[in-house]
DNA sequence: AATTTATATTATAATCATTCTAAACTGTTG
DNA sequence: CAACAGTTTAGAATGATTATAATATAAATT
């Protein structure tokens, strides 16, 4: 469990200033045992309920990005109706579990280094991305 | 070059029936010597400007997602304010040039088999994607 | 080939997530 | 504590996608 004064420091080194909704945010993202995976929907849901004073919600939106921005959080595109933020930033692959929606990070030891033999583009590589969707037996295959 | 008549067996097949729009929209999609990767956005500029009568844009939407559907596209999510279709629907990876924010489709040539060593989930695999962005060495690494 | 039925198209309205706006508020600096 | 820049806020605006319901078309039936 981080200190309030952690998350102080981590926003000012950035240059956010710590307010007390980002306060209140780096909690809920942060304070975790767990990678935590959220749409801005369930931030914003977690957030009204455990927590007395309002948040707005663009500052939610606000928030969400100045820490995608500032490296705190990676996005994670799925589908294009539905937009993960994942608080485990290092480099890592995903399970997608289609019947519950619900994203698994993976390591190195479920997900093998992806061979790149041919970098056709001539361009920097700026991440490599595995997503493994799965489901029960009786779902199609795609 | 596919005939007329070879894309009215091909809706029939799927139970789709051949009307003028969807022919056109086949002819546009699948008359191509490449894999074509598009927007919706792409598809109905495209349209507009080659076809004499308007197709409108609920038809558009409605016959990418009845082909989605019934398998004569894949869809793919680069981010979560851009959706693609490609009408490449063999298993293949890709890589996306987030300067030109084009897509480049990979074969086995370029980009190696995933090795799941380890499928945490107990369930069905569905689909394995990478996807590989590239850009200049300007840009920033995420 | 006319009639019936089911399906598809269309323009427009509705929806919904996200972003914008500009006024009020707060943190920081001197 | 005054001044300033950065932040929050409610509500409005935006824009992509989907819903609606009237009209049109394709297919099946007579």
């Amino acid at each position: 469990m981080l200190k309030n004064s952690e998350f102080v420091s981590k926003l000012r080194n950035s240059g956010l200033r710590p307010t007390k909704q980002r306060l209140k945010i780096c909690e809920v993202l942060f304070n975790r045992d767990k990678t935590f995976h959220f749409t801005i929907n369930d931030l914003a849901k977690n957030i009204s309920e455990n927590f007395n004073k309002k948040i707005s919600l663009a500052t939610i939106y606000n928030t969400v990005h100045a820490f995608k921005d500032k490296g705190y959080l990676k996005e994670i595109t799925i589908s294009s109706d539905k937009s993960y933020f994942d608080t485990n930033i290092t480099k890592h692959h995903h399970f997608y579990d289609e019947d519950t929606n619900l994203l698994i990070d993976c390591n190195d030891n479920e997900i093998g280094k992806v061979n790149i033999k041919n970098n056709i583009t001539g361009k920097k590589i700026s991440s490599v991305e595995v997503l493994v969707r799965v489901a029960s037996d009786t779902q199609n295959q795609n």
